[in-house]
DNA sequence: TATGAATGAGACTTCATTCAT
DNA sequence: GATGAATGAAGTCTCATTCAT
């Protein structure tokens, strides 16, 4: 019965809802559970009354679910849109790569995805079933890893005989550990040291000399 | 006031604490939120009086972190213990990729200490407090790798010209991947030659010919 | 956090705190414990929702507190408009035991406030916490006797050449034992008598014939 | 069911139930509820185990109460002692006296005596059941004040001319006036002149010159 | 007799949801 | 549409009591 799907084009949602969104997402990135929000503290945040959420949803869990999955969408989308911009391989990854150094020590939205891709608690599953539900598919960003690769290999950057499946998960493995080592505090070798030869692993392994 | 920290050893848990251990464990790999668990769901799956509960923890969280804890801390011996056993890096790696594949589309606790390390939530940040809190430092998962890759480049069967922390993450990125490749449905490759393919791409990335 | 003080003028005391503080007051007067009174036997005598109460209050014991400081500031502003009301000492005497013999055997707000102040309970030492907090000081009822007597002295109608805190605490004892005498059952004396005697008392002691 | 009923001897009450009245006794002069006290806590500060509590009571309000009894009982028997020993009435009116003045500000039995006589709650009820169940009847003080007083009639101490009832609760009050006098912190007037002015007043009125 | 681990009924309190304004 | 006071179902935790040792 939910009234707003949070996959409509964003320019139809209302002004109340995007101060709902904003408001979860906040708190979430301020490392409230998910589960524990309470929707005084949401509306509150928000600067609507209580009442006035549940003119747009029916349960405290819709609220929560449809602001990830906007925050999400939106996320994936300036991803999409980044990388497609890119027209070689290489600027796309160093592109990743800049993405991810931007964000610090501060849990991003990439993060956050793998963690929802990792968890199989309730919450995700449901956050899952309405990514699902969408436009997208299962698994938007194995698809854009696959688009970017598959591209990559047409034009011939990258090496046409490895299953693309293998790249796509091997790339995303190594940007995944790069991510996690942004985020330790308490490494032997600097940054942009890793970045290096993170980016020199993935051509190494993929790009014909 | 906490009167069992689950990082004792185990031959002094209270057999009531471990019936409470098992229950919470059992129950998250059902799918349960750890937040959301009832203590009444916990202590009936254990057997137990719900007043039993609160005669070793002083709270329900207690007592989900500390089951977290001491089942993360089970794991990890396992882990440490396989694969100090091997003596070649290869047979270790291939002992990990086993492990992995084992474990088949079930949520485990590899994959489950990545959730955590990849959650900022209130909950994982508590549960990680209490994982410093014991012996092990911040990250005892890498310092396991990080071990296990030392004596390999002291063996001389990986290439000591590359930084440790490069090839920590980069393993650990690789093996994540594959990992979630195995929980992955629809992948246009079948998961053995991904393994083969995630095995080779580490030894030629790091082990002289 | 106390949203309500019970303090503040009567008039801004929402309806549904006056209710609370009704239902409290009587099952105090039906001879319940404060300290036994349970929030939802409260709420079902207030004909209010359990979490209404919550809306006003912090907690179970906040709010007998309250209403119990409430019916005490109440019953003595009518004590002390009664006996300002009256103009000769000896008016006011009577007025006082008037009031002592109106109440019968039911235990009145006097008889509570003298089991408030011989009484050193968690419980009586929070209420007079509250009782001192507000504009009264320690002991309103002593002052009132003071102020009484005081203009009494000063009108000639009471011996000036005694301390004026003597002859506070002897009304004051006697008037009590009254009330005790009228609570008691098996006297040998008629209590119109014993009135009459105390009153004959305390006129022999502190007025000049 | 009551195995105890702290009535009997002295001298067969069993050194357990003995622990357990010291005990609770003081907890109350520390200032416990009657109520809140937890049987834990009992047991506790009387060292023994929480289960042999029930081997001599059947409950715990059995238990408080039968302590509370217990001090009374014995609390009255000394007054009644060192008031008998007096063989003048003003040498037992100075005893009592000063027996109120050697308390000081710290709650004694007299003081919860009166608490307990002005108290019409549950918990006193029962209590007062209990005493009635003993030898004494309903107030054992005002028979023993009776006793004093009549004796002191038959003397010739005190004035014939008066109902005794009337000499008991007045001479009482105003000892009951001087013990809260006592307790009271802000008096302009000196202690010591308070109990002489006590002293003067109680003789004034009831001895004839 | 003495014990204290175990119990579960029952209390307090929270908070998602409703609905009259 | 917007609000927030009111609600009560449901969860956490306490603690009197039991009973096997």
């Amino acid at each position: 019965m939910a009234r707003i799907t949070g996959t409509e084009g964003a320019e139809r949602i209302p002004p109340k809802v995007l101060l709902l969104y904003q408001a979860v997402n906040q708190l979430l990135a301020e490392g409230a559970d998910p589960i524990n929000l309470k929707v005084s503290t949401i509306t509150d945040r928000a600067g609507i009354g209580k009442g006035t959420a549940y003119e747009y949803f029916d349960s405290k869990e819709e609220i929560v679910i449809h602001a990830v999955v906007y925050q999400m969408q939106a996320a994936m989308e300036q991803l999409e849109k980044g990388l497609l911009a890119r027209k070689s391989f290489q600027d796309q990854l160093n592109y990743l790569l800049d993405e991810v150094s931007a964000q610090g020590g501060e849990p991003n939205c990439f993060l956050k995805l793998v963690h929802l891709l990792t968890d199989n608690s309730q919450f995700s599953r449901q956050v899952q079933e309405i990514l699902d539900s969408a436009t997208c598919e299962r698994n938007r960003l194995i698809r854009l890893f696959r688009k970017i690769l598959g591209a990559a290999v047409e034009r011939g950057e990258v090496r046409a005989d490895m299953p693309l499946d293998y790249m796509v998960f091997s790339v995303g493995g190594r940007v995944l550990a790069y991510m996690v080592a942004v985020m330790e505090e308490n490494l032997e070798i600097e940054l942009p040291r890793m970045r290096e030869l993170v980016y020199e692993g993935i051509l190494k392994e993929f790009c014909p000399a």
